[in-house]
DNA sequence: ATCCCTCGAGTTCA
DNA sequence: CTCGAGGGAT
């Protein structure tokens, strides 16, 4: 009986590890959730009656006690780190260097990971101690976090002394699926991965879902694994994660030509690298080369430009929104990011600023979100003049005092220059007026000249108004003159979204369209008639009603119909009900090579559907054009069709 | 009251 | 893109 049982327990965890190495490393699952849940019950229920757990059983994976502290290993072998290059030279010197001392040296190519460095040890085919690499000498045991990491093997079928190195890395898959459910959201994987690992509680480890990919072997008794190559296909062999990027190369142009491949797809990849290793193929000759006292000669890491860095923060802007809401810009010490220079980075608001502990003239962590929008992600490191940020009393653009509703601050002096100034460029702005060529520059100099107060004045423009104006010529004039002109014809739902009623932006004026087909019923629209609409609540409702009810509104509104602006009727237009896009609910990433996004969202609105700004399970498609962002990813992490570019065209 | 989804508003640089 | 908050379902 007990044999029996314990014959049975082997069993459940050779299938299990079978099944999670196909589902974590192969990334092919061969059951269905269910059925693994079904055996994983099973196992459990036996470990409780028989009291055992086998050494390699994924029950281990979960996580138990906490650790009372970290303990030292002190590694067999100095761990070294990697002499770094940034460009083409830095390579082509270290080929040259191994080119004197090695006749037709082979390189390998591999990813460089940006995650954590970490040393696991096997005996008798058992995992049975990991490490950091610490300072390359001690590192800290963190035998029970690894355990919880699926990918890894418990049990290898290699039964001798081994010793092997990987990079304890999270997929940004599994970055967005922990940021859904987390309070305290990371932000960076990197941090995020040294973060679970160096956690004192493996449950921690074990929820955040890391993965570890091998590719080292740094101690093994078997003596003729003698390439990288070898090491490559030993890793695999025992099932360990290995990279997807391995290949050999005999020359610096055939390395470079494979670093600007990926460099163009690295950020696409679900996995975050920070630059490519190149390293000598014949491990004999690497111990001739030798090492210097920090790196080894035979190998190199070619490093890409780095989409994360510190700056000092210099100074804390506010600036004043078109709603009055003042928000913080950090300025900071220009800095080279992801291809650009990068002197300004949001700080969302005050609370936010507290909760980052960010401080004014300190160092500052900043990234471009999506290689774009820059942003402060936090404190690096305080100085002694390092000094909080005040939170502002007064508006920075009128000096009004300022209210505050909620986390924000806002400026409610109807005539704040700054505010006026946004407000007509909203106004004047693509999903409103769409008045071409009307920047905000130019509707900066036009207030200042007190030509311009409120929206409608730009329809009192004359040419001699803008005449000796600095940097205005006549093409200039007639140009803006003439856009101007052009957009007193305008649609419905565009000159609702510009009036700015707070709250209603680009959406929602589609829908008051739709439900009101004009200007007087709209302006007589009830509270009740308005909370019926869908996605209209008491809120908003109430926002539409007090804006009508405003008699400097009202005036406004009669400026622009007097001054010539007209509202088009909008023609009815019969839509194909078989059409895939019809009731569907699709969202745009990426760039698109034969159509605008406005292009795209019309298509798809013409024939019924509706594009939506962000992708949930509620989403049906997703159309991807090149250097698609987040969204794709989550798209793929909730099972959401995908549909090229070619495929959206056939679908049309 | 408390979820989740979606919208609006504000964000940078070339 | 990201945040906060509104809206609707529960």
């Amino acid at each position: 009986m007990q044999e029996q049982t314990m014959e049975r327990m082997k069993f459940l965890v050779d299938k299990l590890n079978e099944y999670a190495y196909n589902y974590y490393v192969l990334d092919k699952p061969t059951v269905s959730d269910y059925d693994y849940d079904k055996l994983y019950d099973e196992l459990v229920q036996l470990e409780q009656t028989t009291n055992t757990v086998l050494p390699s059983s994924p029950t281990l994976r979960v996580g138990g006690e906490v650790l009372p502290d970290y303990k030292k290993v002190v590694h067999q072998t100095k761990l070294y780190s990697l002499n770094k290059c940034n460009d083409i030279q830095g390579l082509k010197k270290f080929v040259l260097d191994i080119e004197s001392l090695v006749k037709n040296p082979k390189f390998t190519v591999e990813y460089k990971f940006d995650g954590l460095r970490v040393i696991v040890k096997y005996k008798n085919g058992l995992l049975y101690e990991a490490a950091t690499r610490g300072d390359g000498i001690v590192g800290e045991e963190i035998t029970e976090q690894v355990k919880t990491i699926k990918s890894v093997p418990l049990k290898i079928d290699y039964m001798g002394d081994l010793t092997v190195a990987g990079e304890g890395i999270i997929t940004l898959e599994n970055l967005a699926k922990y940021n859904k459910t987390a309070d305290e959201k990371l932000k960076n994987a990197r941090n995020a991965v040294a973060g679970a690992i160096r956690n004192l509680d493996p449950k921690v480890t074990a929820k955040r879902n890391l993965d570890v990919v091998f590719y080292d072997i740094i101690s093994i008794d078997d003596k003729h694994i003698d390439s990288q190559q070898k090491v490559q296909e030993f890793l695999k062999a025992n099932k360990f994660l290995t990279g997807q990027l391995f290949e050999v190369c005999q020359t610096a142009e055939q390395i470079k030509e494979i670093i600007d491949r990926v460099d163009k797809i690295k950020s696409k990849l679900n996995i975050l690298i920070d630059g490519i290793v190149i390293k000598l193929d014949n491990l004999a000759m690497r111990e001739e080369i030798g090492y210097t006292t920090k790196f080894p000669k035979w190998a190199i890491a070619y490093k890409f430009a780095p989409v994360e860095m510190t700056s000092m923060l210099k100074k804390v802007e506010w600036n004043v929104g078109r709603t009055g809401k003042i928000n913080p810009i950090g300025i900071i010490e220009p800095i080279e990011l992801a291809g650009a220079v990068v002197s300004r980075a949001t700080l969302n608001n005050y609370d936010d600023i507290k909760r980052k502990n960010i401080l004014l003239n300190s160092l500052v962590f900043v990234r471009r979100s999506n290689e774009v929008i820059p942003e402060i992600l936090g404190l690096a490191q305080k100085f002694d003049n390092s000094t909080q940020i005040q939170k502002p009393t007064h508006c920075p653009s009128c000096n009004q005092k300022l209210i505050e509703i909620g986390i924000n601050l806002f400026c409610t002096n109807e005539f704040c220059r700054e505010k006026q100034i946004n407000k007509i460029t909203y106004f004047a702005s693509k999903s409103c007026m769409n008045i071409v060529g009307l920047s905000d520059k130019i509707i900066t100099t036009l207030f200042d000249l007190k030509l311009i107060r409120q929206a409608s004045d730009l329809y009192k423009l004359s040419k001699s108004d803008l005449e000796g104006i600095e940097g205005f010529k006549d093409k200039k004039i007639s140009n803006l003159l003439h856009s101007i002109e052009k957009s007193k014809n305008c649609q419905f739902n565009n000159f609702i979204d510009a009036l700015g009623i707070d709250g209603v932006g680009e959406k929602t004026a589609k829908d008051l369209a739709k439900k009101f087909t004009n200007l007087d019923a709209l302006k007589c629209a009830t509270f009740d008639e308005l909370v019926e609409i869908n996605d209209i609540g008491n809120v908003i409702a109430e926002n539409i009603v007090d804006f009508f009810k405003s008699k400097s509104n009202l005036l406004e509104i009669q400026n622009l119909l007097d001054s010539g602006v007209t509202i088009e009727q909008q023609e009815k237009k019969e839509v194909d009900l078989n059409n895939f896009f019809y009731n569907k609910k699709v969202v745009l990433t990426g760039t698109l090579e034969n159509y605008k996004r406005s292009q795209a969202t019309k298509l798809i609105e013409d024939r019924g559907g509706e594009v939506v700004s962000s992708v949930s399970k509620n989403t049906d498609c997703v159309v991807c054009g090149s250097d698609a962002g987040s969204k794709l990813d989550k798209a793929r992490a909730l099972n959401i069709l995908v549909l090229y570019e070619d495929d959206f065209v056939k679908n049309l």
